[in-house]
DNA sequence: CACCTAACTGCATGCGAGTTGCAATAACCA
DNA sequence: TGGTTATTGCAACTCGCATGCAGTTAGGTG
């Protein structure tokens, strides 16, 4: 399920802070929870569910993808962690606070570009003139041809 | 200037039409591919593979919804149709020229709003100018929280 | 018209993402 | 230390979509 916007952000400076969060909220700290915490704060990009079931590749012990989505789920619910869907793959999670950006992709090339927010507050203006809408980028992302393409197609 | 981009859009104003552009493009005219262009013609909004193979709800007759994707691909290789992602739901096929517009969908009510797609040069150009992309909102859409819904919650 | 052949279908089967049921395990509390 | 119950881990399942393949058929040719 998807988390709604407006979702209290929970900002956990490390593993310690949100482990923390969780047994304020009554919740237990496993072993498979710790394990996502670990990739969510090793990782430097948005993580795919499998990804941090396989262990980041290695370097962390391998979990159970159910456990991990579960856990990615109760995270997000207490807004510990949000998740965005960059083109046709899978989702990727990220913390939250680590996720305060907003993304463009280009479908000529994949590429990402992550952002801050305020970059593109005038995009947002215009889709509010334009149809009333407040726009958000950080769980959908703008989907374009990047500067690079375009000029690369001489256009 | 509205460019559609993504490959040429092939305008086709009748399901003979198109049967004409596929044999003139040495491709055969079977039955199955004749349900996919009458679901299409019938439709007024974007329809899903499933749809059209459970035959609109019993409007067609059902079809083989493998035969259903690969007829769409091809269909969309030619410029007749065209896809959208809009939201979390499969994607959804219509033709090319219908499909000329470009959609807004409501993450807190899940509507969706079609619109021109010169009513949205201008959010065009603000993304150009805060990111150099040129973006298109006919295959993913933007979204956000629609007017109603920012009204419903005092906003 | 009938025939031939490659394009196309339809079924089965598979895959990736994500969910769920359930018995076994293990956090946390007393 | 022991009890209780949240959580795990496995399997099985759904959903969207793709693919291998044997059988069918569109449509050109004689």
């Amino acid at each position: 399920m998807t988390v709604a916007r407006g979702g209290p952000t929970t900002h956990v400076a490390s593993i310690d802070d949100a482990v923390h969060e969780l047994r304020a909220r009554g919740l237990r700290v496993s072993a498979a929870r710790r394990l996502v915490l670990e990739a969510l704060f090793a990782a430097d990009s948005p993580l795919s569910a499998k990804r941090i079931a396989d262990g980041l590749g290695g370097t962390i012990p391998r979990s159970d993808v159910a456990s991990v989505y579960r856990n990615l789920e109760t995270f997000e619910g207490l807004g510990l962690v949000r998740h965005v869907h960059l083109g046709h793959g899978p989702s990727l999670y990220a913390l939250a606070q680590t996720h305060g950006r907003e993304y463009l992709v280009c479908e000529s090339c994949d590429s990402v570009q992550a952002c801050e927010p305020a970059q593109l507050d005038g995009v947002r203006a215009a889709v509010h003139l334009a149809s009333g809408y407040e726009a958000r980028f950080d769980h959908f992302p703008i989907v374009g041809r990047c500067a690079s393409c375009r000029a690369a197609d001489g256009e």
